[in-house]
RNA sequence: GCUCCGGUAGUGUAGUCCGGUCAAUCAUUCCGGCCUUUCGAGCCGAAGACUCGGGUUCAAAUCCCGGCCGGAGCACCA
């Protein structure tokens, strides 16, 4: 080995290039040959067939940006293999987490809007059925056991690696018992039904775990017509094999629940799907959100609702301006890590900025509006762009020798300042308080610096922000983009939400 | 406490499985400059990273061991 390094040595590279060419030229292409990085999403493996796959949300409000990571995420993996997309509601529990009727309407739009359309939808609390069906089978084959054991005795046996005096019962009494669980004869807290694995499994997250339990309150959907409820990894084990669920994507908060559920598989023999495990998501902007959270905020009326630009729902975006494209690609961009991740709506924006820029019309809008009265010889009508590299018409706006100024802007000149008013003329100060100025001239000038202005006569305009509110005066062509993003010049992207007196916007991003 | 999973520029991300093409990709952010009748867009440029320590090897972001840091689970929540 050390002779042939020390002759590798002695020739130069480019003798062993001439050297490769006539042994292997083969070789040679590839050491020239990029990787090129796989665009997308990572492959899945086990894929070449097509996959179902599914997102699972509690429905106990809209989705979030979160949830939409998993809609995206989920779907384009189904556009990518074909196969079948699916939105399941686990809703299984109606007190903790207590759905909301509308919420599952809510995630049917949204998912449309992401372009995302499921090819199914499921409502786990339509099909406690088929859950009862596998749990008297699962008894029947020794699976599962009704545990009578209080919740505090119970989880100090699961620390210890003690089985509980339940577990032994024979299938016969473990039926009879869950017989009484369904018929009301025991009440909330009194028995649960367990799934058997490994008392003495190293990690206690894995043992004997609970899979229905009693709860008597009505479901927001179902009423009283259970009296037994699945929890999740019950619900959802079973159920992803009656799907025929190929890949789960699945929150690292959840990583446990595989490991639990093979031993329901095993047991009846079904075949475990592919799991992959995502971190969790934080924006800097909003920081984490709970559904749970935000539901409280809003019912307490911190925010106007769901849709209220400070929020990070999808339907807030959706208000916003931002697009769904942008948010695919976004979302798939960030891929499938492991890691938890923090990430800045800056990158949505700026994905989003590409989007709209092309189609926004301009506009002025000018907040915290000072009253400007010049001098001279103003035009009484200015004519600007639509856009300034688009060709798409003018906007007219009445202009006069009274209009209005941002006070920012305002603060920052001096008496004898010349400034160009946008798309009007320019104009010298001369005085402060009030503010005056003198007309200078109708063509531009170089190095000018550049203010906006608004007519007396604008329409009054509410910019609504995830920081705040602004607000002013815009011309009155503003009113005639209902619904859409446009760009108030030196302001940023706004979205027009709602007319009257104020005008509404929303804040899309600089 | 027990168990599991992560750690590449400010933020994300590719590369890690199968060590050499990596003086490490792309995006975003930030900073310069140009251009522009917007502080938007565009163009040019710059800066910026393999958690640490050992080990294996001719060669380590990549393999092994240990530390540190972070996250998660151990609910009759999802």
């Amino acid at each position: 080995m050390g002779e042939v390094l020390s002759e590798v040595k002695r020739g130069s590279p480019e003798e062993w290039q001439r050297r490769l060419e006539t042994l292997a030229p083969e070789l040679l292409d590839e050491l020239s040959v990029h990787k090129e990085p796989e665009k997308g999403l990572p492959a899945l493996e086990g894929a070449e067939n097509g996959v179902v796959m599914r997102f699972a949300p509690n429905p106990n409000g809209p989705p979030t940006l979160g949830s939409a990571r998993g809609i995206i995420v989920n779907s384009e993996y189904v556009k990518k293999y074909g196969g079948k997309f699916i939105i399941r509601f686990d809703d299984t529990d109606p007190v903790k987490k207590r759905p909301m009727p509308e919420a599952y309407g809510w995630y049917l739009e949204d998912c449309e809007w992401l372009d995302a359309r499921p090819d199914e939808v499921i409502i786990a609390s339509e099909r406690v059925p088929l859950y009862y069906e596998v749990a008297e089978e699962l008894i029947r084959r020794g699976g599962a056991y009704i545990c009578r054991c209080e919740q505090a005795v119970f989880k100090e046996h699961k620390e210890k690696g003690i089985p509980c005096v339940h577990r032994d019962q024979t299938p016969e009494e473990n039926l009879e018992l869950w017989q009484k669980m369904l018929d009301g004869g025991f009440s909330e807290g009194q028995a649960v039904l367990r799934v058997k694995t490994d008392m003495h499994h190293k990690d206690p997250a894995i043992r004997d775990w609970p899979a229905a339990r009693i709860v008597t309150a009505p479901h927001p959907m179902v009423g009283t017509r259970y009296r037994v409820w699945p929890l999740l990894d019950f619900e959802s084990a079973i159920e992803d094999h009656l799907l025929k669920t190929t890949h789960i994507l699945r929150g690292k908060d959840l990583a446990d629940s595989g490991a639990r559920q093979k031993y329901l598989y095993k047991q009846m023999g079904w075949t475990y799907p592919r799991v992959i495990h995502w971190g969790r998501i934080k924006i800097h902007q909003f920081g984490s959100f709970s559904t749970s959270k935000l539901r409280a905020a809003i019912e307490a009326g911190e925010y106007t609702g769901w849709d209220d630009p400070r929020v990070p729902t999808v339907r807030a975006m959706r208000c916003r301006g931002i697009r769904p494209e942008a948010l695919r690609k976004f979302m798939i961009d960030l891929g499938v890590g492991e890691t938890d991740i923090s990430i800045s709506m800056d990158s949505i924006y700026a994905e989003n900025r590409k989007l709209i820029d092309a189609d926004s019309n301009r506009y002025f809008f000018v907040w915290n509006p000072v009253a400007l009265e010049i001098e001279g010889d103003v035009p009484a009508l200015a004519r600007a762009p639509l856009h300034p590299a688009v060709a798409r018409g003018f906007r007219e706006i009445p202009a006069g020798n009274k209009i209005f100024v941002c006070q920012s802007d305002l603060a920052a000149l001096k008496v004898g300042d010349r400034v160009r008013l946008k798309d009007l003329c320019n104009v010298e100060v001369t005085g402060l308080e009030p503010a005056r100025a003198l007309f200078a001239g109708r063509e531009p000038e170089k190095k000018m610096k550049i203010i906006h202005w608004a007519p007396q006569n604008g329409v009054a305009v509410r910019v609504l922000r995830p920081d705040g509110a602004d607000e002013g005066i815009g011309e009155a062509g503003i009113a005639d983009e209902l619904g859409r993003v446009v760009q108030f010049e030196r302001y940023g992207f706004v979205r027009i939400n709602r007319l009257g007196d104020p005008i509404t916007a929303y804040f899309t991003h600089k």
